[in-house]
DNA sequence: CGCTTCATTGACGTTAACGTCAATACATGT
DNA sequence: ACATGTATTGACGTTAACGTCAATGAAGCG
């Protein structure tokens, strides 16, 4: 299958197989899997095996980075939809706004927590320091 | 029990039943059990049953803080030692700088996450918005 | 052409973080 | 004293998010 997907002289490769991604991204094959089961990528065929474009890579980023920050699989695929939203009626378009405002809301306020907790360590790490000179 | 734990004069209430607890922090007391079985918290008893001091209500603050961001019981158990780390030698508080520093990396790792997603979703916001203004 | 190497599809196992339920024990208001 | 309400301790159930394993198939290599 590399031989067939890898295009070395290429600026930006467009299709990717499955262990590449594995591979790129740190995960196993079976997450990946999983992932088109729960509806988050959608990759091609090529007769049964899937080849990836770089919407679903740029989806598996987004999914891991909502990972990061704590979501739920499930919270990540509304997140998800917000990236491929209709913006061509104003219903659909004032639709997306809320669900953005929401999502931001969400943001901002674990933005606030996680400030909360980065201060009171900076506390903790300068006290710590201070015990260090008077112990020296 | 709210009897003889409650004291309605005082300022500051000292101690707490579990029914308190739970409902204060909208969790539920078996959640609460939980987490002292997993030795996040550890009240003390009257006969059987728990009585909670301010030092295990500001732990489960912690808890539910680190929930919010997303950490696992356990990473939250790492962190709740930095709290009552024993600072009266200097090789312990230096052991203890160590941990803050690399919790404040994960930390500071996870606010830029953060500030990106939170970044996206203000360009959708106003995208939506230009939309909106020429659909109207 | 046989071998070896991925890829796919179930099916089942696993861990974390609780929820639910039953049995039992206190404690309180009337 | 009794009914009512709350607490405790198992034991078992549940959901999310994968891991593991077995069987099967397609593809490239010498």
């Amino acid at each position: 299958m590399d031989k067939i997907l890898a295009k070395p002289a290429e600026k930006k490769q467009e299709l990717f197989s499955i262990a590449e991604l594995a591979d790129e991204f740190d995960i196993s094959t079976r997450t990946i899997r999983f992932y088109e089961s729960k509806g988050l990528i959608t990759p091609d065929r090529v007769g049964t095996t899937r080849v990836f474009r770089r919407r679903d890579r740029t989806r598996l980023l987004l999914i891991l980075r909502g990972k990061r920050l704590g979501f739920s699989l499930n919270e990540i695929s509304d997140y998800l939809e917000l990236y491929d939203a209709d913006q061509t009626q104003a219903t659909q378009t004032q639709h997306l706004l809320e669900r953005v405002n929401t999502r931001l809301a969400m943001l901002r306020a674990q933005k606030t927590d996680l400030e909360t907790a980065i201060a009171e360590l900076e506390e903790m790490q300068g006290y710590a320091m201070e015990q260090l000179k008077k112990q020296a």
